[in-house]
RNA sequence: GCGCGGUUAGCUCAGUGGUAGAGCACUACCUUGACACGGUAGGGGUCAGAGGUUCGAAACCUCUACCGCGCACCA
């Protein structure tokens, strides 16, 4: 057995473990495996991205499941794989081109560009990999996927071809959301609403009947007056009833456009008037093909005003165009008023500027098995984690709309369809012949393939089956679980579900077997200390390999996985990751304590020699299995008291991570395993356990031993999910195991006997620890420095004390301890009241300090006392209350008033 | 407008019917045979507010206020 270093160095341990599993191919999952199947496939980062503490944060929770189903036995996929991130990679790769040769994609043409995509895309893209490795992630890196790798391309454009075939894809001039930065169009998802400060401007519309009269019509948007086409009001109101069906004269250009009532207008906006324009409003849109209204685009596609008839705009920025037409407006008198206004504008996600609502000629998918998705979820054949996503997902489902799936950018999956010239007709024309298919049809003529590419999502949402063969599908399809942010729970979670029922790539037809994942687990959103996203812009999101540095991959992981709420934001600090470090430590220095005392002694057997001999069995609550089958083994002889409380302790641990896991809870798993590594083993049994590790008598020292043994190798294989690296170090110096600790059996509750006896150790374990906390209270209070060895007595009952002693004497740093029932101390002597009895320190103080320390505690157990026989003095409480509460009312109340009585007698002395 | 969360110590958060908790920060003592990235002890809370259910509410119900998120509308 190797030395422990005096201090643990994660920069050189963590990457050295990495490489050795690479190495041993321990993360590669076998499709011929007759161990049953466990399967993530990761959410596809972007292949522009690098690490943030998001994607920490959500492969560390992928990792912690693959490597805890490794443990239990598990065959183990983790499938890992980058997204070609069309519109991110393309507007990427476009500013690198312009910064560094100061050239577009345009001077460089569709082909060049995208030979330029794939060179930058091998220089620059994947960065984020390597860093997935450096934190500790098992992926199955032979596995690795992309969505532009040849077969998986093929897929997806196979899954257009079928589609439309289907009818489900069609092709149709809509209203969509434009982009004018990226200039393509957006899905509405791709959508937020943000809200503006604008003005609502009052313009006015001269009714052609009544010269010299005006109607007054609200609008934010004046620069599309020219596109206005009509103007409406509701059928309902009064006020404009006699006007429809007239006309009113457009201000600029000036022309007759009519007046129409229609239902979707609000009389309550504005002046309950509204300007029809179909070509840059959704509603407008709508409202004029109900009254066949002219449609008229007076915008570019980057958004730059078109309209010659009023040269004053032709050629402005839409909203430099907005500014000179309310200033136009007003020269000519045509401007009521302007009031400021603050309304909700749609953003592009990507570009961050206005969208555009526009008519253009695009490809759509009406969605497959909307119902079938939604009931999946419902009658929880997929589990949302925490459940309350279940609502929202119902929410977007039965609101759905077809979903825009092309996009004008160049890079990305080029839409299977191609189009044969016609006489006298566009490419993109309506009377070009289509043929939608992977390749061009054979025969005469030209035919030229679709200019647009597919959304990013529409070849994502295969990918749950898609990056598998069908060797590896038939094994891991469905996967067990999908972890992910809910911010892409429409994006691509939804989706998913309906492209598994949709294309059934399960092994039968049945809905279970073509779910994509049985679990979802949505992980929280990181913001930072103020409670702001993380974001590039904002610079406020920290470098996760600087944290790694720093801290090490193991603590950045366990700290955030500390502070992890289910489906809550967490609001980061970098001291909770300098916790994960600081546990680390903590763990690394106890393991050398342990190491310091000699190697371990135990055998693999040894070390499982609690267990039971069936997973299944109860620990039974009568026989005394843990004794008689430790017994057998000579290493651990008679448990001490505080073996059997830490062993106890740390089967209600194994307990709650195990309930922790089955929730999907992890910071409670986290918290639960450092409560119990740093206080009940470092803190308790470590300390209480160094008189029987420095005894003379060797077989308490090596029972002693070998509880830590036994303990730690619980421990390192609790927490190696969360921190493989410093786990498998330790599993690997302190000979605990056999091979990797990555493929060891996690530890079962250790078999103690649920009897009497043990009940009553460990009731006697908790009253010596809380005498001894009492001790350490009155050292502190009368100003004995902690240092300094102090003398104790102990007044107490408790026949079993004497062979206590030494361990309490150590705990206390006392220098002599008395135990005696009958202790007579001089008048002023420090003295503490617990369940054990009464403890005194030693020493002279002042008295009338004492007087007042007494004082303050006898007021406090009186309240305490006053609180507890309030309650059983209440019929009703005694009645109706559980008899467990009353009878530890009851037990409090017995220990209360002795405590009252001894604390007044120490008094009355004084 | 509809829906979903949240409000607990100075800070970040646990706690879902029975003695209000942790970490950090703070105060005091301490480099004692693993650990100062540490140990010991301590101070600090009308659990957002009001009402209700209950023997008993931080927890369950109703309402209110404030914060956040999603969806829809937004002329």
């Amino acid at each position: 057995m190797a030395e422990l270093s005096k201090t643990y160095d994660p920069r050189t341990v963590e990457p050295k473990w990495y490489q050795r599993w690479i190495d041993n191919h321990d993360f590669e999952a076998d499709a011929n495996s007759k161990k049953k199947p466990f399967s993530i496939v990761m959410p596809p980062p972007n292949i522009t991205g690098v690490l943030t503490l998001g994607h920490v944060l959500n492969n560390s929770i992928q990792d912690i499941l693959a490597r805890r189903a490794r443990m239990q036995g598990f065959e183990v996929l983790w499938l890992p794989g980058m997204d070609h991130a069309g519109i991110g990679t393309q507007t990427a790769v476009e500013k690198w081109l312009r910064k560094n040769e100061g050239i577009t994609r345009h001077d460089l043409g569709r082909e060049k560009f995208l030979e330029r995509v794939l060179e930058w895309q091998d220089k620059h893209g994947g960065i984020i990999i390597q860093q997935l490795k450096r934190l500790g992630c098992s992926c199955d890196w032979s596995r690795q996927r992309y969505t532009m790798d040849e077969s998986y391309a093929r897929a997806v454009l196979e899954v257009f071809v079928d589609l439309y075939k289907n009818g489900l894809i069609y092709r149709g001039r809509r209203m969509i959301n434009w982009d004018p930065a990226a200039q393509t169009a957006l899905s509405d998802e791709e959508v937020v609403n943000k809200p503006q400060r604008g003005n609502l401007y009052y313009v006015r519309y001269e009714i052609v009947d009544q010269p010299g009269k005006f109607l007054e019509v609200a609008t934010t948007r004046p620069e599309t007056i020219m596109a206005d086409t009509g103007v409406a009001v509701h059928p309902k109101d009064k006020r404009y009833a006699k006007l429809v069906g007239k006309s009113v004269w457009r201000p600029m250009p000036r022309e007759k456009i009519p007046v129409v009532a229609d239902e979707a207008i609000d009389p309550e906006f504005g002046t309950g008037i509204l300007k029809v324009t179909p070509a840059h409003d959704k509603l407008d849109f709508e409202i004029g093909q109900r009254h066949k209204m002219a449609v008229i685009d007076v915008l570019t596609p980057d958004g730059k005003i078109n309209c010659p008839a009023v040269p004053e705009l032709h050629g402005l920025d839409r909203f430099e165009g907005r500014k000179r037409a309310a200033e136009l407006l007003e020269a000519r008198g045509l401007l009521a008023k302007a009031e400021p206004y603050e309304n909700h504008v749609g953003f592009s996600d990507r570009s961050d500027v206005p969208i555009e609502p526009r008519l253009s000629e695009q490809w759509f998918l009406k969605y497959p098995k909307t119902k079938e998705a939604l009931a999946v979820v419902k009658k929880h054949l997929i589990h949302f984690f925490p459940r309350h996503w279940e609502k929202v997902y119902e929410q977007w489902i039965k609101n759905i709309q077809d979903w825009c799936i092309s996009r004008q950018v160049w890079w990305g999956h080029r839409i299977p369809a191609w189009y044969r010239r016609s006489q006298k007709s566009e490419v993109r024309g309506r009377k070009s012949e289509i043929y939608v298919g992977i390749k061009p049809p054979k025969g005469p003529g030209n035919w030229i393939q679709d200019n647009d590419t597919l959304d990013t999502w529409f070849s994502s949402w295969l990918w749950a089956y898609e990056t598998m063969d069908r060797k590896t599908r038939k094994k891991f399809y469905p996967t067990s679980v999908l972890v992910t942010g809910p911010d892409i729970i429409f994006f691509w979670v939804a989706r998913m579900i309906f492209a598994g029922l949709e294309f059934k790539p399960g092994k039968t037809t049945k809905t279970e077997d073509n779910i994509p994942f049985h679990d979802v687990f949505f992980t929280s959103i990181i913001r930072d200390k103020q409670g702001r996203k993380m974001s590039k812009s904002l610079g406020n999101s920290p470098d996760p390999l600087d944290l790694i540095d720093k801290y090490g991959a193991d603590g950045l992981r366990f700290g955030l996985m500390r502070i992890a709420p289910s489906g809550q934001d967490i609001r980061f600090d970098e001291k909770q990751i300098e916790e994960g470090r600081n546990f680390a430590t903590k763990l690394w220095n106890v393991a050398r304590f342990r190491q310091m005392h000699g190697p371990t002694q135990l055998t693999p057997e040894e070390l499982e020699c609690f267990k039971h001999s069936s997973s299944k069995e109860r620990p039974s609550n009568t026989g005394q299995r843990a004794e008689l089958e430790c017994n057998k083994h000579s290493s651990f002889g008679e448990l001490s008291i505080y073996a059997i409380e830490v062993l106890a302790r740390l089967n209600e641990t194994i307990d709650a991570v195990e309930k922790g896991y089955r929730d999907y809870e992890f910071n409670t798993i986290a918290q639960r395993l450092y409560d119990f590594i740093w206080s009940d083993y470092c803190d308790w049994y470590v300390e209480a356990a160094k008189t029987e590790i420095f005894s003379a008598d060797e077989s308490k020292k090596k029972s002693a031993l070998a509880v830590m043994d036994y303990v730690l190798s619980a421990i390192v294989r609790l927490l190696h999910p969360f921190m493989p690296h410093i786990t498998e170090e330790l599993w690997s110096l302190l000979g605990l195991g056999s091979g990797s600790i990555q493929f060891a059996s996690l530890p079962v509750r250790a078999g103690l006997a649920l009897n009497k006896d043990t009940a009553n150790k460990r009731q006697l374990v908790a009253a010596i620890y809380e005498t001894v906390q009492a001790g350490r209270n009155l050292r502190a209070q009368a100003r004995v420095p902690s240092n300094q060895k102090a003398k104790f007595a102990l007044r107490s009952k408790e026949r079993e004390l004497a062979r206590e002693q030494e361990t309490i004497a150590r705990l206390l740093n006392a220098s002599e301890l008395i135990i005696d029932p009958n202790f007579q101390a001089g008048a002023g002597t420090p003295i503490a009241t617990t369940v054990l009895g009464e403890i005194l320190l030693i020493v002279d103080v002042d008295l009338s300090t004492e007087r007042e320390r007494l004082d303050k505690e006898i007021a406090k157990v009186e309240a305490e006392l006053r609180t507890v026989e309030g309650k059983l003095s209440n019929k009703s409480f005694v009645d109706r209350a559980p008899k467990d509460v009353v009878e530890l009312n009851r037990q409090r109340q017995k220990s209360f008033s002795e405590q009252l009585k001894k604390l007044k007698e120490a008094r009355e002395k004084l």
